[in-house]
DNA sequence: TATATTGATAGGATCTACCTATTTATCGTG
DNA sequence: CACGATAAATAGGTAGATCCTATCAATATA
């Protein structure tokens, strides 16, 4: 049995002529009478009553015709569908953020990007890098925006922007006196700190030069699960800590008890990616994303130049 | 798009794995890998991400293989649906008869039928042998059980059996009393006839030479919707009338007032035969209905034998 | 009786699905 | 790190399915 087949067949239905059918098939009349006849014999059942005049349809044949129509719609339903993703642009794109970029990222592309791809809808998860991999690997995201570099050789990414890091203190503390802060202003400084797993927290440390061992004791009790926790930490006055150039905004704005300045120090700053499967198939997808976050970002960060992924 | 191609696009949906896949379908793993890939060239669209060692299916393509169940589905609906009519036994028979036979030959065959063919389904009509010979034209039955000779070259009939005419008078009579009615008794005799369009009127007619002419008048106003009407009006003392064997039984128990005889004359019987059109798929039903009906009946009436129809 | 219409049949060309054999890439394992 | 095992893709060739044109047989119509 063959979907042309029950095309036939209901073309042969509907017309109550072999000829007028095959036409309407684009067929010729005795390849028509042919796929008929094979289908008949198949089915083991008489479709037509046939004299060499007219072809008129068994009680069977009528019901057998219904249901070839259900077939035929649900298979052109089918069809519909693939031609409506056909556009690699339309459908869900299942984006996943951590959460030190989402909060502040995603308010500004949300428009521009409505505005320039209606088709695409974004289905939006914010959880920690490593979870993001785990599910970019079982296929259960289509991309992550992440601030580590890629290691796995199955993932490829778009670099989208460098974040720098600012300092944020409390208006009465030490360093709020000193001009600019240089390196060994930081180096052992009291620092809070995002809880385990948030990539920030190393990052952190890493530019403060501090060691694991160091955060343990107090500090470790203080790490924080959200960067809007950390900042109420500090704005208590239980330490300074770094703050990536998109948070900065909503922060000072909060709380006019706190100091910012960007660091001007080497690798004070994070690169932010766009990370997918090398084998997602719809990378036009995740360029027009990438291109609409580029566009949308403010300068206080620097957008990296994504030419050669535009092609 | 083939059905073929549809039950490898949801083999691989399944399994994750083109080998199994392959296997579950009965060819080989190039084969389904190149089916696959025409079938998302012809829909634009990648169903699959494939690495050297894996396979999982895109967001799209586990929409498409749900829908591509749903058209499987329905073709195996399809073929169930043409299963289950093979035996051409199965499925309604639509049997029209005319108004003289099927009341009394009906009681006789239905429970023989239905013990003997449960399958069959007999859906019957009542109607004038010009309107049942139209519609068995015009494909809205399968069959006629008729009293008349078949002329359309489209139908043929199998033969059933000779039906006697009997004649039916008032117990106060003049032909009461003649121990044998010969042809002349019958003559212009005061025969009461139904309407016309019952070829059971035109038979009786022949048998005691009657013109149309001679049933102007009275008699003309006179002519029965029915049977019953018409033993009513014989009753009533209004004349006789001729009655087949079959109706016989039925009629003298229902009024003792009434005489019955069997005419020994030539012709003075009535050949019933089931008309069907030549190009009918389901010839064996008919063949079995017949048989049924050949075992079911009374011995007033002589079977004739259809020997030859049963091959 | 001649002509047109309709479906079936015959014969041949083309296309397609299929197979086996092979290649490429990757994952474990000794 | 080399080796075999595994999985999918590719190449090349074959058998069968599908389609076409031409024709036939039957029948309705003029």
């Amino acid at each position: 049995m063959n979907l042309r087949d029950l095309k036939y067949l209901v073309a042969v239905a509907d017309t109550h002529h072999f000829g007028q059918a095959a036409e309407r098939c684009f067929v010729s009349q005795p390849t028509l009478s042919g796929q008929i006849k094979k289908l008949e014999e198949e089915l083991g059942v008489t479709l037509f009553e046939r004299t060499s005049r007219s072809v008129e349809i068994t009680h069977l044949g009528d019901a057998i015709a219904a249901q070839a129509r259900k077939v035929l719609e649900q298979a052109d339903a089918l069809r519909q569908l693939a031609q409506s993703y056909q556009d690699p642009l339309v459908g869900p794109l299942r984006m996943g953020a951590i959460p030190t970029l989402s909060p502040y990222l995603m308010p500004l592309i949300l428009k521009p990007l409505r505005k320039q791809y209606p088709q695409i809808k974004l289905v939006l998860t914010e959880e920690l890098t490593e979870t993001l991999l785990t599910r970019l690997g079982k296929h259960e995201i289509d991309a992550a925006l992440l601030a580590t570099p890629v290691e796995n050789p199955d993932f490829d990414s778009i670099p989208l922007f460098d974040e720098p890091f600012w300092l944020v203190h409390p208006r009465n503390h030490p360093l709020s006196e000193k001009k600019k802060v240089i390196q060994s202003d930081l180096d052992g400084a009291d620092l809070l700190l995002l809880a385990e797993g948030h990539c920030l927290a190393e990052q952190a440390m890493e530019v403060c030069h501090l060691q694991e061992r160091n955060v343990q004791g107090d500090m470790a009790d203080l790490r924080a699960a959200s960067l809007e926790t950390l900042l109420q930490m500090v704005a208590a006055g239980f330490g300074s800590t770094l703050l990536p150039a998109l948070a900065l905004k909503t922060a000072s704005a909060k709380d006019r008890n706190l100091v910012a300045r960007q660091l001007q120090l080497p690798d004070t700053f994070r690169r932010v990616s766009l990370v997918y499967r090398r084998t997602f198939p719809r990378r036009q997808a995740l360029d027009a994303f990438a291109g609409v976050v580029l566009e949308s970002l403010p300068d206080t960060v620097q957008p990296l130049d994504a030419i050669g992924h535009f092609s």
